[in-house]
DNA sequence: CCAACTGTTCCAAAATTTTCGAACGGTTGG
DNA sequence: CCAACCGTTCGAAAATTTTGGAACAGTTGG
């Protein structure tokens, strides 16, 4: 009846570091799955980009890397899972740094021209 | 007598990618290169953390990465270098970034906790 | 109850990044 | 002119990150 399938570890926002944090965002897939949730929290299974091409394990490396950073929550709900952006926790910490990295629709990826913009 | 020695390749502000800079920015080593750039140029050899504990090739690879990220400018200057922050360019590509992200004297290194602030 | 479902963790291979010695290439002090 | 300098590039080894299949662990619909 309590919603605790798993809980997962996340950190204090006093405990966040910038680069990881920059780390973190510095990869397009990642980036994107942040910018999707700049509207509200999503199921897992709706960040997904297109329709099943990326690997569950891979996805789940990816939003380690996001909730270790501090830039995700995930919670249990159910047999699902949602997931955040821990928004006012990085604007106390990082004022303005991520209105200023999800703003832009610019994901691009590293060593392909981008021309999204 | 022409100040010419080797230009270097430098990215215009339009093809500056977002993931790009947040990778380059997200070493701290980098990071500290760009925060020690916030007040003026430097002379590449001023910009060494302490005594010369770092190889100057190791060096030039980071100067690579900020280089073709755009956050950086590197000039040749007799048989020296200037190297200076893009702050405009930046700042018109990606409003708020530089600010943000070199307004906190928070490295830190990822792995380890930080306790500089 | 239990089969199906969601998503994490484990593990190992592939890809990328980091590091740094050595070689090289302009530039200039003397 | 040329030896010393500054810093980039080359090349290769070490370290880290990325990826994804397989196993595992809650949760719940029927």
């Amino acid at each position: 009846m309590s919603g605790s399938s798993r809980e997962l570890a996340h950190p204090a926002p006093e405990d966040f570091v910038l680069t990881d944090v920059l780390f973190a965002l510095s990869d397009p897939a990642r980036l994107t799955i942040a910018r999707q949730l700049v509207n509200g929290p999503l199921e897992i299974a709706d960040c997904r980009p297109a329709d099943g091409e990326i690997p569950k394990s891979t996805l789940s490396h990816h939003l380690k890397t996001l909730r270790e950073a501090g830039i995700v929550c995930n919670l249990p709900n159910g047999r699902r899972r949602y997931l955040h952006l821990r928004r006012e926790e990085l604007e106390r910490r990082f004022p303005g740094l991520l209105d200023a990295v999800l703003g832009p629709a610019s994901a691009g990826r590293r060593g392909k021209p981008d021309h999204s913009q």
